[in-house]
DNA sequence: GCTTGTGAAACCGTTCACAGCG
DNA sequence: CGCTGTGAACGGTTTCACAAGC
């Protein structure tokens, strides 16, 4: 089993296969499919399933490219190159069946399974995360919270109760997590990941301020505060330079 | 030099003003020189400025790019092409002097002057961004916390007073916040945008799951943990994809 | 020598515009 | 007719490769 296989160029276009499948024997060929579609199509399905499940309540059984890029914050365009990644789902001169869009996006991210996660750190931000509702409602599920610090051990949060990290192989084996997350000060980061990478989690969510580096295989997306606040002074600060050069530039 | 042309990258922003590529010394000419930098080079610059910061611990007082991208965690080519749009700082054969560069970093970003940000909704999330020590190690300030729910005013949190929403406006006013972070449930997110925005804050950084709409000339940036999530979950779904269909492979 | 700074090439993502089809 | 699906054009980003210069 080579472990190695990043950014696998389209080689083989398989049979478009009918449109029905879901969870069959046709999973090897949706997992074909699903083998290239753009990692920022993938970054917005979710803000589409976001707006779709919005849209029964105000009674509407399809959706056009139009309305969902409204509701969704971009243009249609890119909608409909998004969902054409997923297939050929839409009907021409109606729009997206709303049901069946949430169903094949779903069935796209991987969440008609339930994932499971450890949090490693329980401090201010561990303990707003465990808190979060939106892991549970989205079907993660907390496998676990470990921390280093040995008086907040036993400790119970959002109804769990926090282990040593040395305990984390374990609470990752018992718990079948695949995702991590890393909620610890900077320093701890790398430490805390390489002990997730050796027990089998495949997946980080990286929360510390701190550039992780990880085995071909092992995915990181980064949540970095302090850099989006940075980001947005960039802006603030070109805005007031712009508004500097304009009053120069009306005065003379 | 080469006049590029004025597509500031961002989402939403007008500044409808002409290239007008003025040479003239000083604050006018930086910001002219600041105008277009590119917004995946922006992203990249806090980075370097944490992985400058460690530097001078260890003796360097240069650095090379290949150095500084190893630190940073991309390449070489990416540092140079990035700093290269502050200006020419580096000396060939040599590196970048590290304190000169955290300087011109942090002009740039505009780091030199303290921003004052104000947070609205003080649950799980509003709590852990309060305390956290990014803000204030950064030269960010905390103008203060407002929230909605009435049982919450008056609490003190990170040594800062609650504030009722209703005082949203002259916590802005009198403590001078250009930025707005909003920690509230999804639902109330575009009506404190709308009174951030009314308020006069220009940036705002998104914690709720909804899509912001806003003038132009108002930055915004989200963060969002259960899109995070989703989008490991697809490439944890993908690699467990790819196993099966090399173990079907295999069996063949 | 070594490392920066930068054109040019390759790549990727977005937008346009319209053919195709219900 | 209306809307999807998509080739082609476009614009931004990354990478390459090397000339410039300490």
């Amino acid at each position: 089993m080579r472990s190695r296989r990043r950014n696998v160029g389209g080689d083989n276009r398989k049979t478009r296969q009918e449109p029905f499948v879901t969870e069959q024997v046709g999973y090897a060929a949706a997992a074909a499919r699903r083998r290239d579609i753009p990692e920022a199509s993938v970054a917005r399905l979710p803000v589409y399933l976001r707006a779709l499940s919005r849209l029964p309540e105000t009674g509407h059984v399809t959706v056009s490219s139009e309305d969902l890029a409204r509701a969704a914050g971009v243009n249609s365009a890119k909608v409909r190159k998004d969902l054409s990644h997923l297939g050929s789902y839409g009907t021409r001169g109606v729009g997206y069946d709303v049901d069946d869009l949430v169903r094949h996006i779903s069935n796209t991210l991987g969440l008609t399974q339930r994932w499971s996660v450890v949090i490693v750190g329980v401090g201010n931000l561990g303990h707003a995360l465990a808190g979060y509702g939106g892991f549970a409602s989205r079907g993660f599920r907390i496998a676990g919270l470990v921390d280093a610090d040995a008086a907040r051990i036993g400790e119970r949060v959002a109804g769990i109760t926090v282990q040593s990290i040395a305990e984390l192989a374990a609470v990752v084996r018992d718990g079948g997590a695949s995702i991590g997350v890393i909620a610890t000060p900077a320093g701890a980061a790398q430490d805390v990941c390489d002990q997730l990478v050796a027990a089998g989690v495949t997946s980080i969510l990286n929360f510390a301020p701190a550039v992780l580096q990880v085995p071909d295989g092992v995915d990181v997306r980064k949540v970095d505060l302090a850099l989006e606040l940075q980001i947005l002074s960039f802006h603030e600060h070109r805005k007031s330079g712009i508004a500097v050069v304009e009053a120069e530039g009306a005065a003379s």
